[in-house]
DNA sequence: CTGAAAGCGCTTACAG
DNA sequence: CTGAAAGCGCTTACAG
């Protein structure tokens, strides 16, 4: 393995010159630069990272914590988390806290051990005590939160409003005719204590509320955020007998759940129910459903960006919230419903 | 930031006994490893990675390798080869190529660099160029490779028999009676040149043969291994005219995708068109698909376990080929075909 | 623009 | 069982 004094005897100057050409900067003559980068390239040499941290202080790497890297939301920001923080020399290491709650507290407990091995982290729907916070803003790490999760004191936030998201998916079903309009959502085995769920359920209410309408316990059922989940809560929902007329789901896996439960029990969707979701989900124009789009990979890339600009500019972290627009697209899962149609 | 130094101070002992009780060595007496634990956690003290790695020659961190993470294969493998490093001590640098052939390039050209930031590399289905494979198996670097894809010389893998799999799905069709049997896999558009669905339409072809029937190429289609990506082959594969009673989806969500189009076009799943893929998705279940399960948590467990076991106990990695089986899970997606429940 | 030298914070023979 | 000391391979004031 050639090391930096390799290349330095054979370029004829210092290590302190190598490494200067080598990492760019400017106070390096123009043939010492080349003589520095031909030598390298001859001996086939790379910086080892251990030694350049410990001497420099920066790891060049970012953690990145995702509840659950199986879902789709997860998946695609991380997917461009990871692109962007390559792109610009960054490693990314990945921690999935997997829904348990085990995972979540070694991870604030080993706070003081990852300030030493990344230059910033990244907080992807995750919750937190109220004491976790502190120690976790009290890192001497710059940091950001993306999606709905704890917000940090002093750390900017990437996020989409879901409260509003949730209403305008819920006035979409109520401008189409529905009032008996279930909603599935949340998951009461998860161990960790998700907020995202709560947000969404509020604007569905604020939404019906609007419309003169009283939320009914029993037109809400739980379970997790997966297509298997979606497809638990609506088999409990049908359960209760009375169905509801149109569902709307916390998110497109969700969704998804319900509209093959819907068929398997012989109901049309949306003849005989409208499903809607929140996402966008790769597959919700496969499948024709209605939901109210969010971007995933832009919020990634964007959180990625915040956190990246300071560490190579040597700025200040700003912590701003930025919240990025929603947007209800129509497809195949929606329609007015049965009862309303007969009216015409 | 408390430093070793410190510690010593503390505890009245030396760096190098700090360092050995900390890491548990057992060549320390009971009540100095106390002194030094109680000084430690007094001071809040946690070893400084960077210069551990470049003192000790360990990064205690392995590289990981995906295609996309966001299928749900990988997704499900890299989660349990998360959980399995982190219980070990481990961290997790991701690597998604996202099926960008530069992504590729420059992780291959990075290799050298690669291995001086981790202690081992974890290639999942990632397709290689014969040069490639050289420079990769030649790095002083611990490898294994997961599910189909360029074996690497001298490095173990991990993997299912995806011949036999596709086999096992077709016959289960043809045992149903069906004879129009289409197959939907491949992506034509992908810059990788990725092998699995060239090794799942072999068995296919195998099992079609084996009956007595020539694989018809106007029964194939390619797209992605989404579910977009199903429905997009299967509206294509409609499109031809003459539609199959039975279709065999490479992987669950291209099988998926396909459901959803055959409904949208008016036709009954399995009434009039069987489905079955390869998996056994989260989501299989809750949609009633039929399809042949892989262990995707296993392969990824058992990988990261295959690795770690030489890392941390000094062994020799040994290069064997584990082949985890897979099995048929019939659920409703799949019937005998119309023109045959005719015949009773 | 370039170099000599200190220092980053550990681990590991080596000696006792 | 414990310590003094060298060394891992870089970066960074400091001086010129």
């Amino acid at each position: 393995m050639a090391t930096i004094d390799d290349v330095a005897r054979l370029a004829g100057v210092s290590t302190a010159t190598v490494s200067r050409a080598l990492r760019g900067l400017r106070e390096v003559s123009g043939p010492t630069r080349t003589r520095v980068l031909e030598a390298a390239a001859r001996l086939g040499y790379v910086a080892s990272p251990s030694a350049s941290r410990l001497a420099g202080g920066k790891t060049r790497s970012i953690a990145v914590v995702v509840p659950r890297i199986t879902r789709w939301f997860f998946a695609t920001a991380v997917e461009a988390v990871e692109r962007t923080l390559h792109e610009a020399g960054y490693d990314l290491l990945l921690y999935n806290l997997g829904g348990r709650e085990g995972a979540r507290r070694r991870l604030v407990h080993q706070a003081a051990s990852l300030h030493k091995r990344v230059d910033a982290m990244m907080l992807m729907a995750t919750p937190l005590q109220p004491e976790d916070i502190d120690v976790v803003a009290g890192l001497p790490l710059p940091g950001i939160t993306v999606s709905s999760g704890t917000p940090v004191t002093g750390w900017p936030s990437v996020r989409i409003d879901d409260v509003a998201a949730a209403a305008t998916a819920t006035r979409h079903l109520l401008a189409l005719g529905h009032r008996r309009i279930a909603h599935i959502s949340g998951d009461p085995t998860d161990e960790l204590p998700f907020t995202t769920h709560l947000d969404r359920r509020a604007g569905y209410e604020l939404a019906l509320r609007e419309a003169g309408l009283e939320p009914d316990p029993a037109r809400y059922a739980e379970a997790p955020f997966t297509i298997a989940g979606g497809s638990h809560a609506t088999t409990e929902l049908l359960g209760r007998g009375m169905p509801p007329t149109a569902i709307f789901a916390a998110c497109d896996e969700m969704a998804m759940g319900a509209m093959a439960v819907l068929r398997q029990t012989g109901l049309r969707v949306p003849e005989d129910v409208s499903v809607v979701g929140i996402d966008d989900h790769d597959a919700a124009a496969a499948v024709g459903l209605t939901t109210v789009a969010q971007p995933a990979a832009e919020q990634g890339r964007l959180a990625a960006r915040t956190l990246l600009e300071p560490l190579c500019l040597g700025t200040e972290l700003v912590p701003t919230t930025t919240v990025l627009p929603t947007m209800l697209v129509i497809r195949q899962s929606t329609s007015v419903p049965r009862a309303r149609e007969g009216e015409r």
